[in-house]
DNA sequence: GGATAATGGTGTCAAATCTACAAGATCATC
DNA sequence: GATGATCTTGTAGATTTGACACCATTATCC
């Protein structure tokens, strides 16, 4: 494959200037079987072919950078409706061996819901996508285990200090399958009582007055009320 | 002026896809008289011929996009030595009426000793520089304001939850410098007994055994430990 | 040299919050 | 009706927080 050359119109004033590439990623985090996964996409092409990447692609010449990420998202793996926020850029020269490329990382979150409805799995082009489990992944393509490393990070603390915890949970649940949520992202257990006491006194939850069945006790289900979207804890440190 | 065509080598692979201008931006923040300041730079050409702009430019083809940001910095203000930090990128279409550009922008913070040391006025090619009160700001080119308020968002929040006031300040400082720096941030009055408290119970200040003359009782001088830089709080929320 | 002005520095108490920790309640199943 | 599994709840001691007022030290001015 030989270089060839490719002619862009070219604007006035001072941009003739080296155009980088630029992409959005995605990391999808879903909560699915007690465990946090995350989707990825085997390359089907070099360079790194075979392995396993990060939904992405380029973006588009007059899109927003979020509706980029949206449209790749739907493109390669099937998913939409979901939890979007940009994560951080990443722009090192020399991240792809082809070409500058830099890439605006997105952070994202399905709902159980839209998990089971959505047909995730083999809906791209680019190839086989699936789900990881976020404690037992394969080797990443490019620099992308940097990135879902920053954003397992960012996701840890939006969880302690935002409550974006239900959105991976299907609209109603129970107290017991959040405080797994939490207790998966965070990696440790959690105290039960002081659980149930955080969150209640947060204010972020309603019950629905409807009850999981189960093989056992049945337990209160409850949904997040709308002002806990995008809630940041309010407390002052220097009130 | 009419669109002339400007040839650029492809690469082979899947890289024939439009190319936006990427650039970065610098929202620089100092202490100054009592006062936040930003710099901004007058705009020498149209667009917002005249207005007030943040410093910055193009990404070099093989430069990172924090080294970018220095040597932006560098070139268009005279400025060196400051702290940095990855902000968010501003990619909208429309956002620049010439062309595409996709604006990564960083935050960052010069010291009171680096402010007087250095001279920052007039350094730039763009044209005229100087420092404005956050509180008192001209119009602003482009989508600046915008990129300012979200700046100065997380100024306020890294700090009350990080400890990075000190670096507005010179290498050694009084406590009712610091306070001073906070309440201007932050844009309140805060009680002097208890900023002591936190601040100190913090274990990010050590003193310095010198004084602070002055026309009143002297000070005493400390500085930040070499720890308290990027200090996050590390107080966990479920512990 | 004593009064004044200005800034630096300190302590306490009540309320709220946090941590650690254990026992009873409810359901299905056998 | 006993068992197993999950759900739900409370408290006491320690820590942290917020509100709040006074004395200390210096230079200056008379």
């Amino acid at each position: 494959m030989s270089d060839t050359l490719l002619t862009v119109p070219a604007k006035p004033f001072a941009y003739q200037y080296p155009r980088p590439a630029v992409t959005v990623d995605i990391i999808l985090f879903v909560f699915q079987q007690d465990q946090l996964r995350v989707l990825l996409i085997r390359r089907a092409n070099d360079p790194y072919k075979g392995k396993w990447a990060l939904p992405g692609g380029f973006v588009g010449e007059q899109e927003n950078l979020y509706d980029a990420a949206l449209r790749e998202l739907k493109e390669e793996t099937n998913v939409s409706n979901v939890y979007l926020e940009q994560l951080y850029t990443f722009g090192e020269p020399g991240r792809d061996p082809r070409a500058r490329v830099i890439t605006v990382a997105y952070f994202a979150l399905l709902s159980a819901e839209e998990v089971a409805q959505q047909e995730v799995h083999g809906a791209s082009d680019a190839g086989e996508a699936r789900w990881w489990d976020i404690y037992d992944l394969p080797e990443l393509a490019f620099d992308h285990q940097r990135i879902l490393d920053y954003a397992l990070q960012r996701l840890r603390w939006k969880l302690e200090w935002t409550a974006l915890g239900f959105l991976l949970l299907p609209s109603e649940f129970t107290l017991s399958e959040l405080q797994k949520v939490y207790e998966t992202i965070l990696n440790e257990p959690l105290d039960k009582r002081n659980f149930r006491r955080k969150i209640l006194t947060a204010d972020v939850l309603e019950p629905t007055g409807n009850m999981r069945a189960g093989d056992h006790r049945p337990a209160k289900l409850y949904r997040f009320s709308a002002k806990a979207i995008e809630f940041e804890q309010a407390r002052r440190r220097f009130p």
